[in-house]
DNA sequence: CCTAGCAATGATATCGGTAACATTTCCACT
DNA sequence: AGTGGAAATGTTACCGATATCATTGCTAGG
């Protein structure tokens, strides 16, 4: 018993014995079984994220920030991706669920009713991220996509741009590409715009590819479009590059913006307009949360809305 | 014993039991903890990898790949971040082992003297990947990255190319960027070309913002440079962009080959010359290579080498 | 009808820690 | 020296599955 104390320190065992356990531990190679310690506590020692996509830097940024502020903690991150399929984020809270995790965070608030179920019963707090969910299952750390497209619409019409389109996703699979899609055309609306011209079928994650033969199929469709907002960056980028190898200019013909701040926008030619949701901020903010519902589990459940920001660069601003 | 069974499949229960426990496993909501199967089997469950950055398409690709090919087997894959720091590595390795993984997936042969023998002794497989080191600790899933570089210095002298550069970083963080830098050297020095004209002094990760800066500073340095090759594709479009924006036309003033085959480079304007390391193949034999080796404990370690391939796009040939 | 032999099910010990409580040691102060 | 009280250490039961061995059920073949 002294010996578990001492290695996990911080408990009443003197220096002197605690000193004594740690250098017999070396020389016998005593490693504790995190297994057996799991077991015996109940406490896993990590936190489960499900994420759409691995291989999207928004949500690794997350990722980092969650995996940053847990450190200290001494808790670990599982991740889990979803491939923005709700039935496998329901598989994996539920292969998570059964390693007892401290915490589990997932992306939005759209889930299977199974998944939701699944969620509220855990025992353990819940992190929906990424979104602001009109009924979430526990905590929520997020921003308003709808604000998001909203910004970016008012910014297009206070430039003059009247001929304005959106490229996107199946609405079924990205609710929060969704959500951005919905805040930008309901604000042409109310602008008194058109908000017909969009191209929003092709499954997510919306990438490069996705973005150049959207943009292709846009401008066939409406050649006379002076500015696009697209999903994510990745999009923005590709739909730019379509409209750049067509021979027309970015922003004097077309304006293009984005979503998501990727290093990509900045760095492209020209720069590509787009919006910051503070994806590494979320993680930081969501490592809080949870350290703060694991300290005191009684207190009441709190919500993080985190503002975005938009970052105007030349795809819509002509110098 | 008979719900143990049942649950786990594939063990002699009846089909009506198993029916019959599946039913009543439904209605009372038990799920199987598995931090105590894990406990009394020995068997954890899952693979630990480590990975230099979470953010780098071509690691997440890899770790795709991995979780993809476990599946079916029902391991899971627990993921960490060395941010290319070997002590780094050898503190995630250590609490990685705690947990008793069936197999450990590292990136890379460069580890620290203590990280090598915890993998050594962990006693459990050990796969290197993403290199070939000459001493591996266990097996190897990986490619030369020296070829990776020797192949694009041929290409570069091939197309009449004489004053070459290279961009990458910081030798003792990244090795495998080294290595590239290294065939890529010795090659144009078998060439009879001068190898000198090297911006290698940032930190890993190079990305976009190190590949302009290093860009800059290789065309003020060396303003005759004809073709250069970055450590990978996100400093390349960075590099490339940098000449973009001084006026200068690639590839008729400057050639930019990258590496890693990431989706930036194929949409790019021009598309960008690399190298495709087969990241998700990489993951996926990896896979295979673990199944191997936790089926057959006795059998000998084996290595696969995977052969890169050279994709040749707009950057390096004008059309 | 009996029994060998296998399939299905059951009983028990066990994995290696930790929680909770019990006991001992130590020190300050009267 | 005696004593109260906290710090340090010790004892025991237990977490929930699985390994192992024991038992029961079932079927085929003589």
């Amino acid at each position: 018993m002294t010996v578990s104390r001492a290695l996990r320190s911080n408990t009443s065992v003197s220096e002197a014995t605690r000193e004594k356990i740690k250098v017999a531990a070396d020389r016998l190679g005593y490693v504790v079984d995190v297994t057996a310690a799991a077991f015996s506590s109940g406490r896993s020692g990590f936190v489960a994220m499900t994420i759409p996509s691995i291989s999207n830097a928004n949500f690794a940024d997350t990722a980092r920030g969650l995996t940053e502020g847990l450190r200290e903690s001494g808790l670990e991150l599982l991740l889990g991706y979803t491939d923005y399929d709700m039935t496998e984020e329901e598989r994996l809270v539920e292969a998570f669920l059964r390693r007892r995790p401290e915490a589990i965070v997932v992306t939005g608030g759209a889930h299977t009713a199974r998944c939701r179920g699944l969620l509220s019963s855990a025992g353990v707090p819940v992190v929906e991220t990424w979104d602001l969910p009109t009924q979430p299952v526990d905590r929520v750390v997020g921003f308003s996509n709808a604000d998001a497209g909203s910004c970016v619409a008012r910014r297009f019409f206070d430039q003059g741009f009247r001929r304005i389109g959106f490229i996107g996703g199946d609405e079924a699979r990205d609710t929060r590409g969704a959500d951005r899609q919905r805040g930008f055309l309901q604000t042409l609306e109310t602008l008194g715009l058109p908000s017909n011209r969009l191209i929003t079928d092709a499954a997510p994650p919306i990438t490069m590819r996705e973005g150049a033969m959207a943009m292709a199929r846009l401008l066939d469709r409406w050649p006379d479009t002076q500015a696009v907002m697209c999903v994510s960056d990745l999009s923005a980028f590709g739909a730019m590059n379509a409209v750049l190898r067509r021979g027309l200019r970015v922003p004097q013909d077309i304006a293009v913006a984005g979503f998501g701040m990727y290093d990509l926008s900045e760095h492209a030619l020209p720069g590509i307009t787009t919006i910051d949701a503070q994806a590494h901020q979320i993680g930081k903010e969501t490592a809080k949360v949870i350290l703060t519902a694991l300290d005191d589990p009684g207190a009441d459940a709190v919500s993080v809305s985190l503002r975005v920001g938009l970052i105007v660069r030349e795809s819509t601003v002509s110098s």
